[in-house]
DNA sequence: AATACTATTGATAATCATTATCATCATGAC
DNA sequence: GTCATGATGATAATGATTATCAATAGTATT
């Protein structure tokens, strides 16, 4: 995996360097988890204790671009990012109103959607799909 | 239209005041477009010259607090504001990656796919969905 | 191996949308 | 009118992200 990203990386004329390297392996090793640039900061200075954060914006960034990482915002003013699926398209979110929790879901229902909006002219490329719902932990809670 | 919302303001103990007239009629006015607090200041000060920029912030999120205005971000940093539809469901919007217009598109696909998540024990308050794609006019420019 | 070139980094300053603060004003209940 | 409370505008503060820049590291060229 991680030899597949650093062609990738260099494909770009990108280097593979050891900040990038802690930064992948946070990512890896939290997969699942959507962390802001902040969490992806502590847990790489675990590996690299004299990491910057702009390196961190920089890295995750570029991560992004190159589709090895996914950068999505749930509503509170700030980027996650996480591990891309290996497909095409991303799983959707659904949030719960009351925890923050973040729960994954498959779905290739869009497609039809999709095809509704190409047959319109455009070209997509991607879409964003969350869902706002009070969780079944919460719930019971009440 | 106006009195609707003046009667939804007061039952949560706010008022119809001058300033919030203004920012209404600025979306009223405006249906259909996807207003930044900045593009509603100006607007707004075409009727209220000394309306402050804390006030329409203040404003819009109260509006969109007991659902008059719908409040969502296209990836660029800033919330943007319209009014929201007359039904339940808010319709999803087509992001063009190159010339950053907004299409809307309604559609009810989504139902199925809402029905699946509550059969988990959620209960799914709202949804929020993007297309990013290009958009046939910049696809023909090129 | 020395040089040249370019990518990368970390510290720090700058940016910019949004929020918080606070003194003042407006309104409605009594 | 008095009182309580909501509303406003100016301004400061916040906080995430970006830009800047000097220093370093890696690669290609000679
Ligand atoms: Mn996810
Ligand atoms: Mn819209
Ligand atoms: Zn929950
Ligand atoms: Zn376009």
């Amino acid at each position: 995996m991680k030899q597949k990203i650093k062609e990738k990386l260099e494909d770009s004329n990108y280097r593979m360097t050891g900040q990038r390297a802690a930064i992948l392996e946070v990512m890896i090793d939290n997969q699942g988890e959507h962390l802001s640039a902040e969490e992806v900061l502590y847990k790489a200075r675990e590996k690299m204790p004299n990491i910057g954060i702009a390196t961190v914006y920089r890295t995750l960034d570029k991560l992004a671009s190159i589709e090895v990482l996914y950068k999505s915002m749930f509503d509170e003013g700030r980027y996650r990012y996480e591990l891309c699926d290996e497909g095409t398209h991303q799983h959707h979110h659904i949030i719960c109103l009351d925890c923050g929790n973040i729960t994954e879901m498959e779905d290739d229902l869009l497609n039809n959607l999709e095809q509704r909006i190409e047959s319109k002219g455009f070209k997509v490329i991607d879409h964003d799909l969350k869902f706002y719902a009070y969780c079944p932990a919460c719930r019971n809670r009440k």
